[in-house]
DNA sequence: ATTTGATTTAGAATAATTCTAAACTATGTT
DNA sequence: AACATAGTTTAGAATTATTCTAAATCAAAT
């Protein structure tokens, strides 16, 4: 039970080779961790998590994986407040609710038309190529979730 | 022409007072300096241009400063990726747009119909008390404004 | 096999921010 | 007015996430 399907080797492996870089044991480890515990792990996370799969890799590598993968497109990065940065690899559009409470984040599906929308707020001479969106609060009840 | 309008300086006082804090020569000449020039500056910034008003001030001092405006309400915090926090005194409702060129920040004020539409993407076990918008791209023609 | 360039690695360096403890200031009480 | 108390300012040290550096390792191409 490798954590990384067939099928997302293959995507990793084809998006590096696109651009340009190669697709090593590191590389496809991280990005099989980030697939695997979607919680929004921060690069420390990363690194314990993929230091249990393989010993021996170092948190520069890490942080050389996580860019790399950053780069193409792959993962994307989620930055709350001044908190360590955390990494994420759901690429299909959506928003993030920061719990205050546990410190936990979530995604939050956004419909297109609402991100449209967004899109329409901005004056003429404003062109965004990219739209980020962050809900602070609590999460009701004993929902942990 | 002191930079701090006499309305301001009540609003600081009523607001400072209001949580218990004094309002000091340090806290009106840093409040004055986000007031008088509105383009997010980071703390860095905000020493730099209080230094030059009360040449005295520490850095330390500037940080404490920043941080109890931002308790009473008076100022936000604008974090931007990894970037150095910046502040921002305008209370109403708006998003940011970072330019990546210039990496200046500006304010974009949000239709409140815009706002609740946004709070209504998120599912019922969610309660949100803020939402952070943040466009990032670049500015048409040589707007720079 | 050998060269070349990319990748990994450990540890040092960086930079924004927070912490610490001492000095200073303001306020309230007698 | 003098004093005690608590709040504020200050310089510099500490912290921490991240980036940088340079050497070692690895992979691919000749």
């Amino acid at each position: 039970m490798n954590s990384l399907k067939q099928i997302d080797r293959g995507a990793l492996s084809d998006a590096l080779d696109h651009f340009g870089q190669r697709a090593t044991p590191q590389r496809e480890t991280v990005f099989g961790v980030l697939l695997n515990q979607r919680d929004h792990p921060t690069a420390d996370e990363v690194y314990a998590r993929t230091k249990s799969q393989m010993p021996t890799i170092s948190m520069a590598t890490v942080y050389n994986c996580l860019e790399t993968l950053v780069s193409c497109g792959l993962v994307k990065q989620v930055n709350i407040e001044r908190e360590p940065t955390r990494y994420c690899p759901n690429l299909s559009p959506h928003a993030h609710f920061h719990c205050r409470e546990t410190g936990r984040v979530y995604d939050v599906p956004v419909p297109s038309g609402v991100m449209q929308e967004l899109a329409g707020v901005l004056p003429g001479e404003y062109e965004a190529d990219s739209v980020e969106l962050v809900f602070r609060g609590h999460l009701a009840k004993g929902k942990t979730k």
